[in-house]
DNA sequence: CAATGAACACTATGTTCATTC
DNA sequence: GAATGAACATAGTGTTCATTG
């Protein structure tokens, strides 16, 4: 998970993603596209719709790292419409590490939060609190 | 300014860069050079450094867009070391677009925050107040 | 056909270095 | 030599489309 420690300008969008999928993915065991489904649900008020390709290669990403397993199911019925989907597991390696991660991710929260709270504060007056 | 519609992850440096570069020439008329180091200076804290060609990219694209103009000056003694260098000073257009710029930042800007705050929310529990 | 993911294209950003006075 | 900016390289992200069972 190198894309943490360049700090540049602001956090990676798959890094991000990421943070989020270790957890859904903890909370409950589901296949590619349904936690794109979840993921863009999600942030639609927010007015970001994550591509699938973002959202896949996180999950590769992943599992390259050994934080998740895969696991490949058919779906459908026998004979006419089949469809090979994947399901993502954490590995026991992968929540310990997860927490690491977690506690990594807020720390670059907290500085991009900063960094826009300060062009706010900078440019249009001090922050409201609420 | 394209780069605000563009409605991705998160907001672009560029973008951010020139919020800023808007106010500073504005402030006070220096060389390219010298806006650098005080951005520099600014986002010390913040572990941002921008890159020198990100600031120069978007003075140019503030003069391409009509922004600002240019001015160059000659720096140093005759004879020995000359030194050329840009000064940049808003338009009457400019500072008049400056604000609707501002506009549309400060909400692409709430915008951001919005999602980097409901991460926080959503892995570290709900968000301090102060 | 829906899910997956590779290939490709494009945009954003970073690095290096030539120029110029 | 310091400032400028072009050229180049790389990273990040988005789009398209082939596969495949």
């Amino acid at each position: 998970m190198s894309e943490l420690k360049s700090r540049g300008f602001l956090l990676k969008q798959r890094a991000f993603l990421k943070l989020y999928l270790l957890e859904h993915i903890q909370a409950h065991k589901l296949y590619g596209s349904q936690y794109i489904d979840e993921l863009k649900r999600e942030f639609e008020s927010y007015g970001y719709s994550p591509a699938p390709s973002e959202v896949y290669k996180s999950l590769h990403e992943l599992t390259n790292d050994g934080y998740v397993t895969r696991e490949k199911k058919i779906l459908g019925e026998e004979g006419i419409g089949f469809q090979e989907i994947i399901y993502y597991q954490l590995t026991e390696e992968g929540k310990k590490r997860a927490d690491l991660y977690k506690i990594q991710m807020k720390e670059e929260l907290d500085r991009c939060i900063g960094l826009l709270n300060k062009a706010v504060r900078d440019h249009y007056g001090p922050v409201s609190k609420l």
